[in-house]
DNA sequence: CTTACCATGTAAGGCGTTACATGATTCA
DNA sequence: TGAATCATGTAACGCCTTACATGGTAAG
C-alpha cells in the first residue's frame, strides 16, 4: 500500500508525546531509542518535510535569538496514522550483529582473537547498563505521573534485561574459549 | 578504504568452512545465521560473482542430472580478506525491534494493543527456542570433532541466552500492563 | 500431475548512511 | 578564542529487499 518507511513511524511517535525539532528528535533517538533503534540527521530531515507534505506533521517557526528552529507537532491525520500502524503486528525485529558474526568464523582467527571481541562488546555493555539501570529506576518511581512512562519503562527493561544476559554469555563463552588454551 | 559490505565477510565466511551453491548459502543464512544475520538472494548472487571478479572466490560447474549448480570455493586471497577483517574490532551491532518501537509509543494505542504485540513477540521466540537449544545440545556433544563448532556453539549459546531473557522480560512486561487493567 | 524444493539471476526502487556545507550560541 | 553544542539541510552513493523471470527435479 503506502510507503512504509519506519522513521516515518519512530518520528510520528515521538511527535505525539511531545513538539520537537529535527535535532531533538535526533538526541531522543541517540539515547531512549538508542538500544532498538537507530537514525540519523540524513534520514530524520527529509522525512520530517515528507511528514509535513503529507500532512501527518505541522511545521511551525521557533527560532530563539536569532538560533535558527523550526518545530514539529503530530497532527490528526499523523495521530489516526500512528495509529494504525500501532495496531498491525510487527513483523520485522532483526538483530546485527557484527560482533557475532566475527565469533561465528572466529575459528580463522584463533581464540584469543575471538576473546578480544568479547572483551569489547562486554566493555560496550557495561559501560551503558547504568544508564539503562537508571533511567528503569527513574521510571518506575514516576510511573504514574505520566501515561507514556509505562511503555517507556518496558523497553528500557528489555534492555536491561537482555543486557545482563550479554554480560552472562560473554563469562561463559569466554570460559568456553579459555578452556581451549590450557 | 575498500568497499566494505559485510554480506562479502558472510559469505567468505561461510565458504571458509565448506564449498557451496548461493542457493545453499542462502539456506545458511536462514537457519545458521538466522538470529543474528539475514540476507536475500538479491544480495547473494550478485556479492557472489563480485567475490569472483575481485579474485576472493572462484566458481565450478557442479551441475548433477541436468540441475544447474554453481559451486563456491574460498581462494588464498580470499582467506586472507577475511582474516584480516576478524581481526579489526566489530563497530556495528544494532537491533531493529518493531515491536520494541511499537511498544514504546503504546500509551497511544493501551494496554490490550501492547499486550498483543508482547504475545505475538512471545510466540515467535517460544517457537524457535527449541531449535535453538537442540543445535546447542548437538555442537556441545561434538565439540571436539569439528574446530568450528565452538565458536558456532557460542553464537548458538548467545541465541538462547537472549531467547530466555526475552521471554522473561515477556512476562514481566505483561504482569506491569497487566496491573493497570485492575 | 502437481506441489514443494532446488537453482540462478536481474531490475527497480526503497531506505538510509556518510560526508559535506553552513552558521549561531554557549561555556571554559 | 576555541571547542562543544545547537541547528538545518543536501548530494552522492551504497546496500539490500521485493518482485519478476526461468526452468529443472523429487516426492506424494
Amino acid at each position: 500500500m503506502a510507503i512504509e518507511k519506519k522513521i516515518d513511524y519512530v518520528i510520528l511517535g515521538l511527535l505525539s508525546h511531545e513538539d520537537l525539532t529535527g535535532y531533538e528528535i535526533k538526541k531522543r533517538m541517540d539515547t531512549s531509542l538508542k538500544y532498538f533503534w537507530g537514525a540519523s540527521f540524513g534520514s530524520i530531515y527529509p522525512a520530517l518535510s515528507d511528514l509535513v507534505e503529507r500532512g501527518l506533521a505541522s511545521k511551525r517557526n521557533g527560532a530563539e535569538n536569532g538560533r535558527n528552529k523550526l518545530i514539529y507537532s503530530i497532527t490528526e491525520e499523523g495521530k489516526k496514522y500512528l495509529k494504525e500502524w500501532l495496531q498491525i503486528p510487527a513483523e520485522r525485529d532483526e538483530l546485527r550483529y557484527e560482533t557475532l558474526l566475527k565469533l561465528f568464523f572466529g575459528n580463522e582467527a584463533g581464540a584469543a582473537q575471538a576473546i578480544s571481541h568479547i572483551d569489547a562488546f562486554q566493555e560496550r555493555i557495561e559501560g551503558e547498563l547504568p544508564f539503562l539501570i537508571g533511567a528503569a529506576e527513574t521510571l518506575r518511581n514516576n510511573i504514574d505521573l505520566d501515561d507514556t512512562h509505562k511503555y517507556y519503562l518496558l523497553t528500557v527493561a528489555f534492555g536491561v534485561k537482555t543486557y545482563r544476559a550479554y554480560l552472562e554469555w560473554c563469562e561463559e563463552a569466554k570460559k568456553l574459549l579459555g578452556e581451549e588454551n590450557q
